[in-house]
RNA sequence: CGCGGAAUGGAGCAGUCUGGUAGCUCGUCGGGCUCAUAACCCGAAGGUCGUUGGUUCAAAUCCAGCCUCCGCAA
């Protein structure tokens, strides 16, 4: 059985769940090649000062005139989604744990498209965790959806490199498209149910919880790489930060330096340099390049020293 | 109507409380010094102080509305 006959006979009933940027690539492709019946999304958030938005993968869905769905839980529509008798459920990044009475449902397969080369990562935050982690690749993986979080049978994988310039923001974006293709690639063979599984070695799972407020804090008496890493993994959401002068400093942009300051405190203002302003840390110097000043927008340190000559006496907390 | 901060030459800031000559660190342009320079010295250009209205002899400054940007919280 073929693709071809499938739509002939009887049109795929595909569902897609999902909610964040990462999901839109994923969903726009899927949109090109299939029929997406229905979309799951999570309700419109207020978003700062700016009321009400949408999420983007309603807005994907919106414009392409499909049915979205933006329940509170998702048990509230889980009736309705049984009744439409879905052949195909495509989770990425919804948000949600599908109850067992949707994963049930589904007469061909419930997958989801996760962030992370399982079983490492699981959880909300692969991306940010793959670099703030060190780590040197990471991936996509598409698998069954299970009751527990980001533990059903791999279908497939595909990894991809972590090099010193990716920012969660780059790595977001590459992840996205290669989940994209590798979906579409692999499509076909889980329709017709010759795509085998393999079970997650439960023994090597890590998890990638979301971030919190602590996550973002920088730590100056930590060490420069773990910082330097801390930084770029939150950039470009939600950022890290640190306070001067009693007020936030968002940090977007670090170098680690070979320089020794053992005299200084951690935190304290090294010296001032035309990339931006040098920083003690455990073991030598950070210079923060790229920051943003409670208030203000992103600016170059160089800027921003201009405006703050008392800068060398400072330190950062 | 969630709380709060900000808007001043091209950039980053001070000045606002206490109304009265547009300031600082840079950048740009010109000149000088130098073997040379992103260094140093001298000089110049460049601002309706977000917008509208109000108070006043006089508003960047005080008052009210609006626009925009941002931090926090969700």
């Amino acid at each position: 059985m073929n693709l071809e006959e499938i739509e002939v006979t009887k049109p795929l009933q595909i569902i897609f769940m999902g909610t964040p940027d990462f999901a839109v690539p994923i969903l726009e492709g899927l949109i090109q090649k299939y029929k997406v019946k229905a979309v799951v999304t999570q309700p419109d958030r207020k978003k700062g000062k700016h009321g009400f938005l949408p999420t983007p993968v309603k807005e994907v869905a919106l414009k392409h005139n499909i049915l979205v769905y933006q329940p509170e839980k998702i048990t509230e529509i889980a009736n309705e989604i049984v009744l439409q008798k879905p052949d195909l459920i495509i989770t990425c990044a919804y948000g949600q744990i599908l109850p067992i009475q949707i994963l049930k449902a589904v007469n061909i397969a419930c997958i989801n498209v996760h962030a992370s080369l399982l079983p490492k990562l699981r959880g909300g935050a692969p991306i940010h965790r793959a670099i703030m982690n060190g780590f040197k690749k990471t991936g996509v993986t598409i698998m069954d959806m299970d009751v527990k979080m980001d533990a059903g049978d791999i279908i497939t994988q595909k990894e991809i490199e972590i090099t010193e310039e990716d920012t969660t923001s780059t790595l977001h974006d590459k992840l996205s498209i290669l989940g994209r293709d590798l979906l579409l690639e692999t499509l076909p063979s889980i329709i017709d149910q010759t795509a085998p599984r393999t079970k997650q070695e439960e023994s090597e799972a890590t998890y990638a919880f979301n971030i919190t407020r602590k996550d973002e804090k920088i730590d100056f008496s930590s060490t420069k790489r773990n910082i330097s890493l801390q930084v770029r993994g939150l950039n470009s959401f939600p950022g890290a930060y640190c306070f001067l002068d009693g007020k936030i400093m968002k940090v977007w942009k670090v170098y680690e330096t070979e320089n020794y300051f053992p005299e200084l405190l951690n935190g304290q203002v090294t010296n001032l340099y035309e990339e931006g302003i040098g920083v003690k840390v455990s073991n030598g110097e950070i210079i923060l390049a790229e920051i943003q000043p409670e208030g203000k927008g992103k600016m170059k340190a160089i800027d921003f020293i201009h405006g703050h000559t008392d800068l060398p006496s400072k330190v950062f907390e």
